[in-house]
RNA sequence: GGUCUGGUAGCUCAGCUGGAUAGAGCAACAGCCUUCUAAGCUGUGGGUCUUGGGUUCGAAUCCCAACCGGAUCACCA
């Protein structure tokens, strides 16, 4: 809004005086720095070319031009190339007239064609893990930016349900399970497999281990290697676990019921776990029933002569001059691979919904996955290959280095969202701030903190960049956390209360003339929201709105200790304060909102 | 080795399409609760933005190279 006008009063200003447009590209504008005094600073370096005068000739005269023209800007100042220009308070005042009571500042309608977010996307054979959280989570939230943004989103998930892994938790249940299950355990569905998963490589590896011949350890490098596959191809487990899968595939009875059997106790674990973190989907798709489409794609792209065969049968797709390699799409004997699925299930996602884009939230790894899925689906003749968006999402370490399954060093998202919401407990008990809530709306709270807390350390770093996940500083609630942003919102809450308490009536009307300046660096931060909202989903990114809601709080708690709002005697500047600070709460949950997080009352 | 990606304070991270003296939090130290919630606020110290070139009025930001990390290049998913 401002921008806008701004920018033609600087071009018709610069028009004016030296008779010709400014090039566009080097029209900015750009925030002041506090230390001098102005809202809004134009540089005016790229035009001296163009006006023959020195920088700051230029500044001065446009800038008597600009408060001339316009009853917004109150004055102006130059510091070397720079034109700093004051805002009148009026604006701010008629902004904030406009806004204060908009619950959806800053959100667009949505409409238009869909946009298809994947994200989750687990395996059936182990439970959720701090690297799926962060997958979570960011799906969750860049969907929640894109909608408000106006984009008509679609939630899906795709499971992997089928394939070796699953069959190798079959396998061990059958084996050692003596038939229990998660009733007679006790145990989460998920983490009950997951405990059979492991079982299954213990045993596994045992039996490798015994199989290897006895010179292993002299043999060279290569052959360690070959004798190794040998082992693990003679297992009398691993050809168990693939005689499984093949029944599977076959349609056995037995083995189906099984696997159906052992899956839904997974996904009932899972449900815990998704519905704890806040996610949910629109749509669920599992690769069972959707691993077959991919085939016949592919055959037709053998026929169209767009794919190859090699003698072997084996089906192939050549990117080398695309820079690329070449790419197996079905193994010698038939079968699918991962590449195939993902053809299938593309186009299934899209004759569904006709999207304008299909995003997948996917790790970092896969970047050369996708890049191959994208032209391989062009090749074939589907033009809207170019619309898959890989939302590529950095690896979460560990102060111990990277998270592996083997060596038991994964952070279990259940164990996790325990230990938040504990800490929560315990840090609320310790400041004395638990008091007067009955138990339910207690645990609902720490609930609150704790996955506030987690979801803010998670969301706030950029969503490209490989990230440190330390179990000690995600669970510290003081400084830049999601519990200083919660604990914001519910300040505001507490004043809010006591004017009501006191009978102080919060009007619609904003009644004043001036701001002060505790006042105003509040106001001109809420004032920035719609264009760090636009610029979030652009970018999908989280952390533009986290490190937004931090500054926004750290304004507010600078004009709380600046400004006394009950204690203002000024009945229009306190009523005008109270509009403020409950237009920051709106802002706080409105925005919260996106990351998935909740904004208590009191903390 | 090929491709991609990253390197900012002791640690974790910001820094938008180039703009003023590079910012926060944690950790350390020093202040502020008879006053709206101290999970807060204020201040101090801490930097060759990995290095070297280039582009220009101006570079942490753009380009090239080197060094160091990470990912990937499976008839795994």
């Amino acid at each position: 809004m401002l921008g806008l006008v701004m920018r033609q009063l600087f071009v018709d200003a610069f028009k004016k005086l030296y008779g010709e447009e400014p090039p566009a590209q080097n029209v900015s504008f750009q925030k002041t720095r506090p230390e001098f005094e102005g809202d809004v600073t134009i540089v005016v370096f790229p035009f001296v070319k163009i006006a023959k005068k020195a920088p700051d000739v230029i500044a001065k005269e446009l800038g008597e031009e600009m408060v001339k023209e316009s009853e917004y800007i109150a004055k102006y100042n130059v510091v070397k190339g720079f034109l700093n220009l004051l805002i009148s308070d009026k604006y701010w005042i008629g902004f904030m007239q406009k806004t204060h009571l908009n619950e959806k500042f800053g959100r667009k309608e949505v409409a238009g064609k869909p946009v298809v977010v994947e994200y989750s996307s687990p395996n059936t054979n182990k439970p959720l893990h701090l690297g799926h959280i962060r997958n979570n989570l960011l799906g969750w939230s860049v969907s929640e930016i894109l909608k408000a943004n106006g984009e008509n989103v679609v939630r899906v998930n795709l499971v992997n349900d089928r394939g070796i892994h699953i069959c190798k938790s079959m396998i061990a249940w059958q084996k050692w399970g003596n038939g229990c299950t998660p009733e007679s355990t006790g145990k989460k569905g998920d983490h009950l497999i997951g405990d059979f998963y492991v079982m299954f490589d213990k045993h596994f590896k045992e039996e490798v281990k015994n199989l290897l011949p006895a010179n292993y350890d002299q043999l060279s490098d290569d052959d360690k290697e070959k004798a190794k596959v040998e082992a693990e191809n003679a297992s009398p487990l691993m050809q168990e676990t693939r005689e499984m899968l093949r029944k599977w595939e076959a349609g056995d009875k037995e083995v189906r019921e099984l696997w159906e059997m052992m899956n839904n106790w997974v996904y009932e674990g899972f449900d815990v776990t998704y519905k704890r973190l806040g996610v949910s989907f629109d749509k669920i798709y599992y690769e069972s029933q959707t691993y077959l489409l991919g085939k016949s794609t592919v055959m037709d792209g053998l026929k169209k002569g767009v794919l190859y065969q090699r003698d072997d049968n084996s089906v192939w797709c050549d990117l080398r001059d695309e820079g690329l390699d070449e790419k197996l799409l079905l193994r010698r004997d038939g079968t699918s691979v991962y590449m195939t699925q993902d053809l299938g299930t593309a186009q299934l996602r899209y004759d569904e919904f006709h999207p304008k884009k299909l995003i997948y939230v996917v790790g970092n790894e896969q970047n050369y996955h996708f890049d191959v899925l994208k032209r391989v689906l062009v090749r074939l003749g589907f033009e809207w290959g170019n619309d898959i968006e890989h939302l590529s999402y950095g690896m979460v370490e560990l102060p111990s280095g990277k998270m592996k399954s083997r060596e038991g060093t994964v952070v279990d998202a259940d164990d996790l969202m325990d230990e938040m919401e504990a800490t929560a407990k315990n840090v609320s008990e310790e400041l004395g701030k638990a008091h007067g809530l009955s138990d339910e709306e207690s645990a609902k709270l720490y609930h609150m903190i704790g996955l506030g807390a987690l979801k803010y350390f998670i969301l706030k770093v950029d969503p490209k960049k490989t990230m440190l996940f330390d179990p000690k500083e995600s669970i510290d609630f003081n400084g830049n956390t999601g519990s200083f942003i919660q604990y914001t919102h519910a300040r505001i809450c507490s004043v809010l209360r006591k004017a009501a308490e006191a009978n102080v009536a919060i009007g619609d009307k904003v009644d004043i003339d001036s701001i002060q300046p505790g006042e105003k660096s509040l106001l001109t931060n809420i004032y920035t929201w719609p264009s760090v909202l636009e610029q979030a989903a652009i970018n999908r990114s989280p952390a533009m709105i986290a490190n937004y809601i931090y500054d926004l709080c750290k304004a507010f708690n600078q004009f709380y200790q600046e400004c006394s709002i009950m204690k203002e005697p000024d009945e229009k500047r306190r009523e005008f304060r109270l509009q403020l600070a409950a237009m920051t709460a709106r802002l706080l949950r409105n925005a919260g909102e996106l990351l998935g997080m909740q904004m208590p009352e009191r903390m």
